[in-house]
DNA sequence: GGCCGGGGCATTTTT
DNA sequence: TGCCCCGGCC
């Protein structure tokens, strides 16, 4: 057993060896709150509670993933991966799955992402003949989301005072109807969105003691990490699921709650000893991330935030430099100087593109930064824009997919009905969708038998839909018999996806077809590891099951290369770097213009500073611009309130003068006409690819190393990968596995299909392989 | 039924 | 500015 208590320090080992009531440990900015989490899951499994029987949530599927390895690394993989760990969704998607009859949905119910949610919400607002300039879908959206999240079921929203009230003054007073209109839709298709999977979980928990019970006596330890950010809908799941023990662990840091706009709830980590009686505190407070001075101005900073639970945080390491606020003429002068300070500090301290990140408000600020580091040459990366699953032709392929485990499904019907075209237009699908409405029944059900719906439509019509029905009544068929990798692949090619996107070679169609071929090798990635692991659970359902909720921040673990990070703040949560930027400090940008309303969201804005004041471990720098270029024309604006809540001790504000001379000095060279053109005729050049991060496709399934496509690998790796025999094998033999790179085999068993070896990879950690499947080359 | 162009509109986002 | 959506036209 590894001695890993005694790596903690003395708070950090107080909280982990503290399990005989609910405790809190409010984790302070780079204070080792991940590795207290993993050692106290590691010190549970190894004294009496095993692993099926903790369940540890998660903000992130990313997060719960590196701490699975991590628990991997000190209990081995085996162990931790029978932990209960994911993010809320996941983790109770699949018990929602198990008991999905009690609730009326069947356990291949499909989950419905936003963009479903909100295309099901606009059809509705239509439906209804509402104005859609007053009923805007998103805003219907928000506040339907927010009501699930506070566990308000249609009915409890008509009946609410308040929330009608608040319709009405914000004259949109039919919110509930479309609310119920929206819950009986989401029934009738089989799907369930992300806040039902919350809402569901507690109705199934409060309507089926039996069933709570049977979870209660099964989850005998609850840990959660970023309990500030929790909504209702989760604290109550915790607290019901804890109700016979009250062994529940919430991590987290109320200075760094910053997703109250999606409905998490501070009040949650503020008011949780209240919640959890016997509870104990404990604080995390020393950090290890940043230097004294950064530390210091981020206390600072935080000081002026009303709410909040005290602590003090402090570093040992060394004092360090103030932090440092710069005032640029303007944006493009502003990506200018981040620019000329990345090459600067790289010079002096040698350290990797790595190590620095640019943070921003707003996503519309990453262009100009581009720009500036294109210019220059720097290597970035780009996080968050169009994710994998988001494209369009990867939405398509999945729709496909969804359609044929759940034909009810309406969001997806209505996706490929017509993609590629088969002359199914408007018309026929309005006329379909009034049908399937009329008699309360699904799409799905009318293209069965449109005519005991009596769908109105000429026999040209009928056959197409007829065409489209036995077409997806082929792949239905084909389901129990066909991988999930033989299914896409006649899916692709059958549907006729493939002939459209061939049709000619558009630089559109060449991205599309890469990103389906990296959609494939995805699935038969995971078609491979599932089998190579002894498991049978490689049908499409499962492949589905896997990707609904994974949609992806986990780009891939190409760290090969040294990129400078861009990203947003909150994208930000949760990472470190030894040189942050934090970009765009005036007024109305950050803090946002919206922000401003209220103490509370101001507040919010400021926590959100905090939260990227402290990803920096030695520098930090922070720029305003006087003028900047948004939503099409050029604005002036202010330094942002936040320069001034920094202690004048911690930070290096530009004097007047300073900062008059270097408009006078810069004026001239770097105003926006000049860098207007040389930034045109650059983008006429064809990306450099190596910079270009959005172009290169990345493998957005599975935890293993990307690969190039099956197809691809066959031709270029020379094909000396292949399957061995137990004969060829022993302990202590070196082999070079395709995809998991050099190991040794530690163990063998079974015989014939059923034998296995047990490798430890030098960086894919300790694996089980089926020796039929897997593909290596033996190296000794 | 599909394509093009003009008008309106611009947070943060993981699940 | 750039995207999305709708309405008009082919």
């Amino acid at each position: 057993m590894v001695d890993f208590i005694n790596e903690l320090n003395e708070s950090q080992k107080r909280a982990v060896l503290h399990n005989d009531s609910a405790s809190l440990v409010i984790a302070g900015a780079g204070s080792g709150k991940t590795r207290v989490l993993t050692y106290k899951i590691a010190w549970l499994l190894q004294n009496g509670f095993p692993a099926y029987t903790i369940m540890s949530l998660t903000f992130t599927n990313k997060a719960a993933r590196e701490m699975k390895d991590r628990i991997g690394k000190i209990v081995g993989p085996r162990e931790a991966s029978r932990l209960w760990m994911g993010t809320f969704h996941s983790i109770f998607s699949k018990i929602l799955r198990r008991e999905a009859t009690a609730l009326g949905y069947s356990s291949n119910f499909t989950i419905y992402d936003s963009a479903d949610s909100r295309s099901l919400i606009k059809d509705i607002i239509k439906e209804l003949k509402l104005d859609e300039k007053i009923y805007k879908a998103s805003t219907v959206q928000g506040r339907i989301s927010s009501a699930k999240n506070s566990l308000v079921t249609p009915g409890m929203y008509a009946a609410n005072k308040d929330l009608v009230e608040s319709d009405m003054f914000a004259k949109i007073p039919l919110v509930r109807d479309i609310y119920k209109r929206y819950a009986t839709r989401c029934k009738q298709a089989d799907a369930m969105d992300f806040d039902d999977l919350l809402l569901n979980t507690n109705i199934l928990f409060r309507d089926f003691p039996n069933v709570l019970e049977k979870y209660r006596a099964q989850f005998r330890f609850i840990l959660v990490d970023e309990y500030q950010d929790t909504n209702f809908a989760q604290h109550l799941i915790v607290k019901q699921l804890s109700g016979g023990h009250g062994l529940v662990c919430a991590v987290g840091d109320d200075a760094q709650s910053i997703y109250s706009f999606r409905g998490a709830n501070i009040d949650n980590i503020l008011g949780f000893k209240k919640n959890f009686p016997g509870c104990q505190i404990f604080k995390l407070e020393q950090n290890y991330r940043s230097t004294q001075n950064i530390v210091d101005a981020a206390n600072s900073l935080i000081k002026k935030n009303k709410e909040q639970i005290p602590k003090n945080v402090f570093s040992e390491k060394e004092k360090g430099e103030k932090i440092q606020a710069i005032s640029a003429y303007s944006d493009f002068e502003e990506g200018y100087l981040v620019a000329s300070k990345i090459t600067d500090l790289r010079m002096r301290h040698h350290d990797s593109y790595n190590q620095f990140a640019i943070l921003y408000r707003t996503n519309a600020q990453s262009r100009i930064m581009e720009e500036a580091l294109r210019k220059r040459n720097i290597p970035y990366r780009i996080y968050g824009g169009l994710s994998f699953y988001q494209r369009a032709e990867i939405k398509d392929v999945v729709a496909y997919f969804r359609v044929i485990i759940n034909p009810n499904d309406e969001e997806a019907i209505k996706r490929i009905i017509n993609r590629p075209a088969r002359g199914i237009g408007d018309t026929t699908i309005n006329k379909l969708k009034e049908c399937a409405n009329l008699n309360n029944v699904s799409l799905w059900s009318v293209l069965q038998d449109p005519l005991r719906f009596a769908l109105p439509v000429n026999s040209g019509t009928a056959k197409k839909l007829t065409g489209f029905r036995e077409l997806m009544e082929s792949y239905i068929e084909e389901l129990p018999k066909s991988t999930a990798y033989q299914l896409a692949e006649s899916v692709i090619k059958k549907s006729g996806l493939m002939t459209e996107m061939y049709a000619d070679r558009t630089p559109e169609n060449l991205s599309k077809q890469e990103n389906i071929q990296e959609l494939l090798s995805g699935i038969h990635e995971f078609c491979e590891n599932k089998q190579e692991e002894g498991s049978d659970e490689i049908g499409l359902v499962h492949f589905l099951a896997d990707i609904s909720l994974a949609t992806d921040q986990d780009t891939g673990n190409d760290e090969d290369q040294e990129r400078v990070t861009m990203m947003t703040i909150h994208a930000a949560k949760g990472l470190e770097f030894n040189n942050v930027f934090v970009v765009g400090l005036e007024e109305d940008l950050f803090p946002s213009q919206w922000a401003k309303e209220s103490e509370r969201s101001l507040e919010e804005e400021r926590r959100l500073f905090y939260v990227a004041i402290t990803r920096a471990g030695v520098n930090c720098v922070l720029t305003f611009a006087k003028s900047r270029f948004r939503n099409g024309k050029t604005d002036m604006s202010s330094p942002s309130r936040f320069l001034n809540d920094i202690d004048s001790r911690f930070i290096d504000l530009p004097s007047e003068n300073r900062l008059v001379d270097q408009v006078k000095e810069r004026a001239q060279s770097f105003n926006r006409s000049a860098f207007g053109e040389r930034a045109t005729s650059f983008q006429s050049k064809p990306a450099t690819q190596s910079f270009n991060a959005s172009s290169k496709p990345v493998n957005p399934f599975a935890n293993t190393p990307s690969r190039p496509a099956p197809t691809a690998a066959a031709n270029t790796s020379g094909g000396n990968f292949s399957t061995h025999s137990v004969s060829e094998i022993s302990d202590g033999t070196s082999i070079r596995h395709e995809r998991f790179g050099n190991g040794t085999v530690l163990s063998q068993e079974g015989n014939g299909d059923e034998a296995k070896i047990k490798v430890q990879f030098d960086h894919s950690g300790e694996r089980t392989l089926l020796l039929k499947y897997a593909k290596f080359i033996i190296e000794n």
